[in-house]
Parts: structure tokens; C-alpha cells; sequence
DNA sequence: ACCTGAACACCGTTCAAGT
DNA sequence: ACCTGAACACCGTTCAAGT
């Protein structure tokens, strides 16, 4: 046997990555599913390659190149075919709905989506339906070019809002946002906070899923509504 | 002289601040004017206080309490009063655009600002503006409630997506954003991405400002339109 | 050309021990 | 109660040296 070649048999690290630009990338979602991205350093991927850090640098940049090639491989459900007929609407809302669902599922790679623009073909294929369906809804063209980039940073935004800021050891525990806010608000000082006090319980009030919807109409009325791009 | 009193003709480290709560946020303010938040870190600071990090926990629970403490401090100029007079609109648009200007000076603060929400007293002020404003203009309580959030959500990202992820040594280079984004969008198969060939010039048209004031409108056009919260 | 050991210059947080 | 030295368990990136 040469000696390149390793026995199919052998149990441990039975996914042992190539050392490919591919295979770093794979490591790399395997170590996020099972770590969280504060896990998915330089180091831990060479460590699951058995090898050492310096060896990646020969195919991925640095750090930010390697996180917006996961981001893009994420995306890869949301660019499936939708289902047959249904309204514009209902397609966008399909559309952003699976969008936010990935970046709930990754709520560090949403807060990383903020500032490193994701440039791969899943990303651009989300963006070219979005912008076909806004068209298609009539909004004209510099509303609808401008209002894809609100339409997904609001689902990008709203994610990471749920990402601890760098320890990944926390658990996420959904709720504890709201009964803090909630504690927060109603020690709010009614003389100085007055409004706040006021409409306490509508600040915390809804699921995430309503307010979800809530602002995807509110978008698309104002997005529809701008008709300063007709001359 | 009592050994406790440092002799104020010390010229090294003048504003050295004292180990207080206080004293850590105003070291750290003073680290983050001059070298970024990156080098905002409990080992710099205590190096600026003289001690060591583990001295900053008795007054610190984390790095971000911290960070929230930072931001609070840097809201500060947003909650100074209005110009008098003005419509709802005016007032509105110069409380956001303040609140961009100090995220935009500070991108990585925005950053963090997504995921841990700020509670301190200027954040609260700017809140019950905001929340005071849109009721003002006729919004009902629930659209309110929820659309300051999403006022607030957009300058926050909007600032967050100049900030380099990690590290803080590369200069900010405005229009390198757009100059890639070109290039991308410029290198986007027709074929494949029709709509995002054919809008190209639409999608990085306009300045930061202008796409600023146009989200502010049709977020607001939005947020008013919706009367469901009435009965 | 590809790969790597070792080093450089750092991190946050904890804890036992001091004052 | 407050403060701290030292340690624990890590980071990203570079570079000279190997194959």
C-alpha cells in the first residue's frame, strides 16, 4: 500500500477533510455545528485536520475570508427551488423567511454577516430573486435596489441580536432577551421615561415570528410606496 | 507627605484614572479614541491603570458589561437638546442621524451594540424620544412599540458593516466598500444573475447619506401606514 | 509549490494569597 | 472588602526551514 494512502478502517476522525480550500471549509461547519463559531478558530480547524495552523494559510486568507466562505455554504438551502405558483408576497416571504432561519440557526455567522458582505453564488442567487420579486411587485428600479439591502439586513440584524458577543459557551436560552428587556423597562423611571412606561407592555410584546412579519409588511408598504424613482 | 498621595508633577500617564468603575470606563474610552476597540481589552486597560486585569473584575463583571458601559458613555452628545421648533420629521431625522454619526465614528461599537443591548440612561433617553416622536406623527402604540426598533436596528447595522471583524489596525478606506462591491457585482454572470446585471448601477448608486435618508423615509412611511393596532 | 514547527505578540477569566 | 501575581487555556499570523 503507498504510503499516502490511509486505511478506510481507521474509526477515529472517520471525516478527516482534505486539505483543500473544500475540505478546510467542511472542518470548519463540522467544528460549527458541534462547537459554535467561537470554537471555529485557525487553530481547532488544523487540530481536526491533524496538522498545524499555519498550514491553512495556503488556502484561505485569514479569518474573515474563511467565515464568509461558511456563511455562503450555509445558504445553500435558501436558494432551492420555492414551491410552484403563490403570490410575489408569499415567495418573498418564503424567500426571507429561510434566510432568517439559517441565521437564527447561526446567530454568530449573522453577526459576522454584518460587516463581511458574503459575495458567494448562494448569497448572489438570494439577492437576484429578492430583487426579481420586488420588480415583479412593482417597486421601481432604485427601490428595489435599495431596498434589498434593508429587506436582508433586518433578518441579518435580528439574528445576531441573539449571538453572545464572542463566549460561545453560553446557551442561547430565547426568553431570557425578553424577561430582561421586560425587568429593564419596568424599572424605567416613569417621570424621566414616560413614553416608555406608557407602551411598556407593547415594547415586549409579540413573538418573533409576528414581529418577523410585522416588519417584513412594514418594509415592503414604505419599498412600494416610493415611487421617487419613476420619472 | 502621606505615601498614598501621588505627586501631581508626574508627567508620564497624566490622566490616569482612579480604579473605579467610573475610572475603568473613562481608561477605556480614552484606549478606544486612540487605538480602536480591538486594543480595548482588560489586559490594556489595567496596563493603563497600572495594575493588573484581574484588579478591573471587582468593578467589571465581563467584557461585556464593559462594552455596554462604553456605549452608554459615548450616547451621551444624542440626548442634548433639540433645536426648538421643527416638525416630528425634523426632529426625528437629526435624533437618528446623531445616533448614526456617533456608531458610524465608532463601527466596532456598533458591532457590538447588535447583540448586547445598551440600557444605560442616554440609551433610554433616546428611546423615549423616538417613541415620543412617532406617537406624535400618529402611530399607533403597537406601531410604535415596534418600529423604534426597527429605527434604531438600521443605523446600528448600517454602522456595524464598516467595521472590520476582528482586527482593528486596517483604516476604515470608505469607497473600498463600494469600489469592491462594483467589481463583484460587474463580475456577476448575466446569465445566472439577470436582474442584478441589469440593476448594477441602481445597486451601488447614492451616497451613505442618501440611502440613509431614503430607509428613514420608508421605514417611516411604513411604520404609519400600519393601523392595526387601532380598533 | 506545498507544508510545518516554532515563535511572536497577544487574549479573558479565575483563584489562592495577600493587605 | 479590595487588590493582585500567577496561572490556565487559549488566540491569529508570520517566517525560516524543510520536502
Amino acid at each position: 500500500m503507498p504510503r499516502n494512502e490511509v486505511p478506510t478502517s481507521r474509526r477515529e476522525r472517520p471525516a478527516k477533510p482534505a486539505l483543500t480550500r473544500q475540505g478546510i471549509v467542511d472542518a470548519a461547519l463540522a467544528i460549527l455545528r458541534e462547537e459554535g463559531l467561537a470554537r471555529v478558530t485557525m487553530r481547532r480547524i488544523a487540530a481536526a485536520m491533524d496538522t498545524g495552523p499555519a498550514s491553512l494559510y495556503v488556502y484561505v486568507h485569514n479569518t474573515g475570508d474563511l467565515h464568509a466562505q461558511i456563511l455562503d455554504a450555509l445558504l445553500a438551502p435558501v436558494s432551492e427551488p420555492l414551491p410552484d405558483g403563490g403570490t410575489w408576497r408569499a415567495r418573498l416571504g418564503e424567500l426571507l423567511a429561510r434566510y432568517r432561519d439559517v441565521l437564527f440557526s447561526h446567530p454568530e455567522i449573522a453577526r459576522m454577516a454584518i460587516s463581511t458582505r458574503p459575495d458567494g453564488p448562494h448569497y448572489l442567487a438570494l439577492v437576484e430573486s429578492i430583487l426579481a420579486l420586488l420588480v415583479e411587485a412593482g417597486a421601481t428600479d432604485r427601490a428595489a435596489a435599495w431596498g434589498v439591502d434593508l429587506l436582508m439586513l433586518y433578518p441579518t440584524a435580528v439574528a445576531a441580536e441573539h449571538a453572545t458577543p464572542s463566549p460561545s459557551g453560553r446557551a442561547p436560552d430565547p426568553g431570557a432577551d425578553i424577561a430582561e428587556l421586560t425587568g429593564r423597562l419596568a424599572a424605567a423611571d416613569p417621570a424621566r421615561y414616560p413614553t416608555i412606561s406608557r407602551l411598556g407592555p407593547a415594547l415586549v410584546s409579540g413573538s418573533g415570528v409576528q414581529r418577523f412579519d410585522w416588519a417584513l409588511d412594514v418594509l415592503l408598504a414604505g419599498i412600494l410606496a416610493d415611487r421617487s424613482g419613476t420619472e
